[in-house]
DNA sequence: GTCTATATGGCGATAGAC
DNA sequence: GTCTATCGCCATATAGAC
């Protein structure tokens, strides 16, 4: 662990800030994580804001770098939706506070994300179009293909920001069943696009 | 105007949460809205905690009610699914912040779920399940009957709590845009779920 | 660069007058 | 019941020794 002092800061500035929120979370708190006192946070960043916006910008660019790469890697629609499917549940199923923690912060704060939106909207929005286009030609009963990408999003993300309910109302809180039942839905949600888009 | 003293404390404390959240509110800012002082508060709630589960119950139950009624109400699978997407876009459209303050609050204290659960699940568990059983045997395709649920419910909240993406990626920040897009959605939605369980 | 000690402000909560 | 004034704590942030 020949980590930098900055980046044992960053890596325990992330942990907390995805499970406590920018409000919920405490410079103590990361501190005692990354195993050095506070002052040495206001070192390296100055203030909570300024820590808090790095770490932001880190995790949402990440999470969706990963899958701009998938869009471009496979050959035919069907393919392309496959991967995207399982990447993205593999990557929620890893980070699974991620979602909610990016849908709380954007909603508490909307600044947050025109800070980033120039630099790590447009390629992605590109890359986008390009699926969309793919999609669209596809898609034999002309569905606008934001409509059918919004549905696609909210078929895999909201079983994990919603877990605490789902969970509860569908498994009786039977933790297992639910991790089976999001492993299930890279198959069903494939079976859902592929019926919705008609190919 | 002539409201009680508790009432207004608890409009004013359900305006204010929903916008900022448990950690977000503060006392100060209810009372204000509330206009009055804010040691009034303390006197009929005791505590921000006391306020907040009283608020958070409240919403969490009209919001979760109203969705029990329109499955009750009609009486072929398709009306009943094409009453509720109608219901539920309506419903969220007049309070467009309170599904992301739902998912904060259930990921941020999953306790303040399992407080309500016996005598607000229960019963729409048992609607959801007769809903569920006619799905199922509408369903031609055979699909799991939790998944065309969770991936109905995904459709119809994912375009709310991810708005503020959203609308600048697929629309260029044009809120008028997304409006128009958001109630498109109603006919969208019943299109898709149409032809998922092929009815 | 890293620590201890402390300043500063804000917030929840209470005391007590009316 | 409603107000003003204030307490006590906790969190961010800084000062300053090493």
């Amino acid at each position: 662990m020949d980590k930098s002092t900055e980046e044992k800061i960053y890596e325990a500035a992330r942990k907390v800030f995805i499970l406590k929120g920018m409000e919920g979370a405490r410079m103590q708190e990361i501190a005692d994580e990354a195993g050095m006192n506070k002052a040495l946070l206001h070192y390296y960043f100055r203030n909570k804001e300024n820590l808090f916006k790095a770490v932001f910008k880190d995790i949402f660019t990440k999470f969706f770098a990963k899958l701009k790469d998938t869009l471009l890697s496979s050959a035919t629609t069907r393919e392309k939706l496959t991967v995207f499917i399982d990447n993205y549940i593999d990557l929620i199923t890893a980070n699974p506070y991620v979602p909610s923690f990016i849908i709380n912060e954007i909603n508490r704060d909307p600044k947050v994300l025109s800070s980033l939106m120039f630099e790590n909207f447009m390629e992605p929005a590109k890359v986008l179009k390009l699926f969309f286009n793919e999609v669209e030609s596809a898609n034999k009963s002309v569905v606008d293909p934001r409509h059918i990408l919004t549905s696609l999003m909210g078929m895999l993300v909201f079983p994990f920001v919603a877990r605490p309910i789902l969970q509860m109302v569908l498994f009786q809180d039977d933790k297992v069943a639910y991790n089976n039942f999001l492993e299930e839905r890279k198959e069903v949600v494939k079976n859902m696009m592929f019926k919705l888009i008609e190919i």
